[in-house]
RNA sequence: GGACGAUUAGCUCAGUUGGCUAGAGCGUCUCACUUACACUGAGAAGGUCGCAGGUUCGAGUCCUGCAUCGUCCACCA
């Protein structure tokens, strides 16, 4: 048989998957039963508001690797494919198309802008299902899901209606993080904190005085508070005193409440509930004695009229300003500034700019903490007990301290955004739309539930959940909270977390920086399955795994070598006959025990998710033994030089060594196929061997 | 303020119940275009496994302390 010296993996993998999927085997329905318990991945689907990024590809290889593997041990592997609306963060990527092409969300018709939102995500996931199948993902086709699929949102009403008759979701006027770029309220796990320094400046309240940073939000206290054991003020507690507020003096109360630290500034605070979470809990706290709270800043992050002279200023601007005014009139004492005071400020994570807490009337909020009427644990307290009762493993183990503390501070969660793009929330007059994560957080048995009938009832609770450690908050705990409170079962038995992909200098992988693979061109230079390799090879859970060229050229000529080893034993197989019984030598035997050892070894770390160790000794054993010293053993035995090279015993020899070769080639292709598939399918094709399947991905994986 | 992780070859990383003569990719050097493969082969250089103690017959692997880097959570008016 003739190949040609180099592996074109150009040629062969659209038609190698062209192979697979004609096969029917992507389907578990199409699979013989081997296995009583099926095994099935729900692939976190990725927003369709865009290409795949290496970070898809990460996630595509471990997921096919765990699926591949489990469908030659003989599971019905269901790897249940998606694609998602991304709510939020569509909305921020259209946004900037729309700037680029001089429009503006705010003055397109709702009803227009969502058709254009849809087309162009509908786009998009074309590009991704294409995409995917580059990388070389066995995923079920036939049961592909969108989260704006109407029968999934039929499935996300059932459980906000559930919550509602639980009495766990409730529509209140409560302070929200809002961003005034984006002009839409955020959940907690959407803002993230960074250190600035601010001026913090002390100023005059009546007879007391007091440290503050946001001296804008003063036209909007509603009163002062001192700690209730701090002796210096407590004949204040309780009264009212005069102040003067720049347009003119005013009366305030000043009251007691745990949350004041008597150690920082002067041990008083101004209270200000429409534009601080902390005040609004002291508000809340002693909503009998203060007035309501005062909105002075609004949605655009300008003072509003309650801030006289200073209303239509950008918070910055007024602060400065009102400094300045403060301290002519010997409100503020200037030399007690302190201008390098060190804080955190709460930012939008998409756009970094500042949120503004504000209090909006028609949010809902999903309680986390609270027990169910019809139940007896809260969403948060199922979920930690699943963990803890080890219902769910978390891979790395140490992630799970890191959700079991998360978990510990859980707040409500406000599950309304003010966009266009997404699921309504039902009987919102407002027109707002529902949290993404609040329906992919339903993923795992919204799908299920709508594909084929009995679906839920034969793949559900999933087997693992892999998806990448930084939406750990965001979707993993939704999800097992959700799923179990919809389901009663937790949705997974494995949560795997992979890291976030960076270049060699450790760098996050951005567009900006231009230090972006993509993946689709490193396929088309060096073939998906060299790409696979440099992802998985070293590449542990819950750690950032780094990726460049050079890794991936390496694992290139990996495929080189497979497909010239394997050349070299096809083109010495004259004679051959598979039915034909061959007389092993002691040698021999030894040289199939130590393969055994090695696929038994693999074959753990397979089982036990370390991927990044199994590739590695795979290549190594096909490399470094197999080609190394196997091949270079039998050179002499496949061609005798000796004038008895055509002796009965010559011919033995040659025999034995053709089936050793061929035995341990089609063996090591095995063990390669998850990692490797597209090359070890073209090779398998073309082997002379016994009990031939239609494809490797439907061989038998070694078991002793 | 809490918690976690990392520290191993020039670079990027593996090394999971303690037995390692410490591995991989890339890079460096020498030789070989030998009929599977130059996207190769043979060989070599390069590591006191962050530092200091401890447990042990034996520690990169376990314990204690320290240093440096990184991450997450909380949040300070």
């Amino acid at each position: 048989m003739e190949l040609p010296t180099a592996y074109n993996a150009k040629e062969v993998e659209d038609k190698i998957y062209q192979l697979w999927e004609k096969s029917g085997f992507f389907n578990p329905d199409k699979l013989p039963l081997r296995h009583k318990k099926p095994f099935t991945i729900i692939m976190p689907p990725p927003n369709a508001n865009g290409s795949l990024h290496i970070g898809h590809a990460l996630f595509v290889t471990l997921e096919d690797i765990m699926i591949r593997y489990q469908r030659m041990k003989g599971r019905k592997t269901l790897w249940l494919p998606g694609a998602d609306h991304a709510g939020f963060e569509t909305q921020v990527v259209f946004d900037k198309k729309l700037e680029k092409e001089g429009r503006n969300r705010f003055q397109i018709p709702k009803d227009q802008l969502y058709k254009e939102i849809l087309e162009f995500t509908l786009a998009n996931k074309k590009v991704m299902e294409h995409q995917l199948k580059k990388l070389g993902a066995s995923c079920d086709w036939s049961r592909e899901k969108f989260t704006l699929d109407e029968n999934i949102i039929k499935v996300v009403y059932e459980t906000f209606e559930k919550l509602k008759k639980d009495g766990l979701v409730y529509k209140g006027k409560k302070i929200v993080n809002w961003c005034t770029k984006h002009q839409t309220s955020l959940s907690d796990v959407e803002i993230k904190y960074e250190e600035r320094n601010d001026p913090l400046y002390f100023i005059k309240y009546g007879p007391l005085e007091l440290a503050t940073v946001r001296l804008e939000t003063k036209f909007g206290d509603t009163a002062v508070a001192v700690n209730p054991k701090d002796k210096r003020y407590k004949d204040y507690i309780g009264k009212e005193i005069e102040i003067e507020t720049l347009l003119g003096k005013n009366k305030i109360k000043v009251i007691a409440d745990e949350a004041v630290d008597p150690e920082f500034g002067t041990g008083v605070v101004k209270v200000t509930p429409a534009h601080d979470p902390v005040d609004f809990e002291i508000w809340q706290r002693h909503i009998n004695e203060i007035p309501e709270p005062k909105q002075v800043i609004d949605k655009y992050g300008k003072l509003n009229e309650l801030a006289g002279p200073y209303q239509g200023m950008k918070v910055k601007e007024a602060r400065e300003k009102i400094a300045e005014a403060m301290a002519q009139k010997g409100l503020l004492d200037p030399a007690k500034t302190q201008l390098d005071y060190k804080h955190n400020v709460a930012l939008c994570y998409k756009c970094g700019n500042i949120i503004e807490p504000m209090i909006l009337d028609n949010q809902w909020f999903v309680k986390m903490t609270a027990k169910p009427k019809s139940g007896k644990l809260s969403l948060r307290d199922s979920a930690v007990k699943a963990v803890k009762g080890k219902k769910i493993v978390f891979i790395p183990k140490r992630l799970e301290k890191v959700f079991l503390h998360w978990m510990k501070n859980l707040r409500d969660w406000n599950i309304s955004r003010q966009i266009t793009w997404g699921i309504p929330i039902p009987g919102d007059p407002s027109g707002q739309v529902f949290d993404t994560w609040f329906s992919s957080g339903q993923w795992p048995f919204a799908t299920l539930k709508s594909t084929e009938k009995g679906d839920f009832e034969k793949f559900y609770p999933t087997d693992v959940m892999e998806t990448g450690w930084d939406i750990l908050f965001f979707w993993v705990a939704r999800m097992i909270m959700l799923g179990i409170y919809a389901t009663g079962e937790a949705p997974f038995k494995y949560v795997y977390l992979h890291g976030l992909v960076r270049d060699k200098e450790r760098q996050k992988m951005s567009k900006s920086k231009g230090n972006v693979i993509d993946p689709l061109g490193v396929v088309d230079l060096y073939g998906a399955d060299a790409l696979r390799m440099a992802l998985i090879v070293g590449n542990t859970p819950g750690n950032d795994p780094v990726i460049y060229e050079e890794k991936i050229k390496g694992y290139r000529n990996f495929a080189t070598k497979i497909w010239n080893a394997s050349r070299f034993v096809l083109m010495n197989l004259d004679g051959y006959n598979a039915n034909i019984k061959i007389q092993l030598s002691a040698k021999d035997k030894k040289t199939i025990k130590d393969f055994q050892k090695t696929a038994k070894e693999i074959t753990k770390e397979m089982d036990e998710f370390r991927f990044y160790v199994a590739s590695e000794k795979i290549y190594h054993y096909f490399w470094h033994t197999f080609c190394d010293k196997i091949i270079e053993e039998q050179k002499p035995r496949l061609y005798p030089l000796s004038p008895s090279g055509s002796s009965g015993r010559a011919k033995k020899e040659k025999a034995a060594s053709q089936y050793l070769l061929i035995t341990l080639l089609s063996e090591s292709l095995k063990l390669l196929h998850p990692f490797m598939p597209f090359i070890t399918e073209e090779i398998y094709q073309q082997l002379p061997i016994k009990n031939k399947r239609d494809c490797l991905m439907v061989e038998t994986w070694f078991e002793k």
